[in-house]
DNA sequence: GACATCCTCCATAAATCCATGGAATATTGT
DNA sequence: ACAATATTCCATGGATTTATGGAGGATGTC
């Protein structure tokens, strides 16, 4: 029964790991962590969460080892522990959005229909390199620095109202945000329909594109 | 903030996947349900669950939509809802691996060393098909009969012992069960080697030979 | 060295999960 | 219709998890 008992020890390691991705708020953490490395303050500002709840969050996430931490003086980065983890974390929302029955709807509600004015990545490198189409990147100004599609423009969703006059009138427009479930891009693409701008939306975001090891610009590039 | 409400209810569904990974004992049964579908009671049976608690967490995998149900009669056959649920444990368990430290000293008081005799599934079928090793599957007969490399030996780990005789007497054995977290592999390579034959080990299993699209005979293609 | 900042650790109450008996349900065979 | 089998549903006590204040540690500034 030592047998029996090291077995169990070993698939409750691997359960520790699904432990972390056992909770909507942690999966939040996550999502924002793969776009790059955030302190723990931002984390908690951005994902609407007491700042000792996150911290809770996130030394179960550093537990289960899917992500890595960087003093940085008085700061400490979280940072997703590998690209395999960003991978993981891509995969598992395609099987729930696949299989589990609740997840659709909820997706629906949260960002709307879903076949409406989308273009995939490759429709997109192809009309941006024909020059028929300007990439807006509407995340906050730090995940664009963090990286970014070449060519993209950075006009946060919050400050597109007041910026519209920096796109071109006529050219079509493709936003793109964190990824396929990120609202930022629904929003932009709604937002802009309203100014009578033609507008859609990169199908997912700036995480899959990543993955799919695709040219990605970084700010100090410069 | 209804759409905070709304985004909550979107990661909390995901979560809902995440909690099915988050228990040992599920994991377990994924394991076994990753090689064919096996009723309630056969998969309480050989994951040591009371039925009545094996029913529940099952219910729990087929609510975060990862496996998937049949009736046959009176029985309730279970399996896993596609090959992307696979891929997804497969991912999972590589990424606890490589991030999580409680992994690998868990994963070695359970198999052993880790590089010992092994084989990777390109050298199996090289020296299978060159005639120089002899392909042995140790999982339960059912398991073989779901499923098995094209060529293999059925001899169930339990029954090696007193029907060592059916091998071969010269000719290197290659090992192989369930996954690269199965036992019997081991278990078999280690009795094989005391009674002086020579054994190795393929290096992870039927789950990762199915998901390369390797191929794969059943017991009814007679 | 005193002090401020950022984060983690600790304690606690509310909520949730787990394992397990016993009852209920669905299907098959008589 | 009745009994038998396989599984799920329900209730319950015990363990775990979650959110959140307050204390404590590490780092940097003056």
């Amino acid at each position: 029964m030592g047998d029996a008992a090291r077995k169990a020890a070993l698939y409750d390691a691997f359960a520790r790991t699904g432990k972390a991705l056992s909770s909507g708020k942690r999966l939040e953490l996550l999502d924002l962590l793969a776009q790059g490395e955030r302190p723990v303050d931002a984390l908690a500002r951005t994902a609407g969460l007491n700042l000792t709840t996150a911290s809770a969050h996130l030394q179960t996430l550093k537990q289960a080892g899917l992500v890595a931490t960087r003093r940085d003086g008085v700061r400490i980065h979280y940072r997703l522990a590998g690209d395999d983890v960003a991978a993981l974390y891509v995969l598992f929302r395609q099987v729930a959005q696949a299989h589990q029955s609740a997840v659709e709807p909820a997706r629906a509600a949260y960002l709307g229909p879903a076949d409406a004015h989308e273009v995939s990545r490759e429709e997109l490198l192809a009309r941006s390199a024909a020059g028929e189409v300007v990439v807006l990147d509407v995340r906050p100004v730090e995940e664009y620095a963090a990286g970014h599609i070449p060519g993209a423009l950075s006009v946060p969703v919050e400050e597109l109202a007041e910026r519209i006059a920096e796109l071109p009138q006529e050219t079509e427009v493709v936003a793109y945000c964190r990824g396929a479930y990120c609202v930022l891009a629904h929003d932009a693409v709604r937002l802009l329909h309203a100014r009578g701008r033609r507008a859609v939306r990169l199908t997912d975001g700036m995480l899959e594109w990543r993955l799919a090891e695709l040219p990605v610009e970084t700010e100090n590039a410069a």
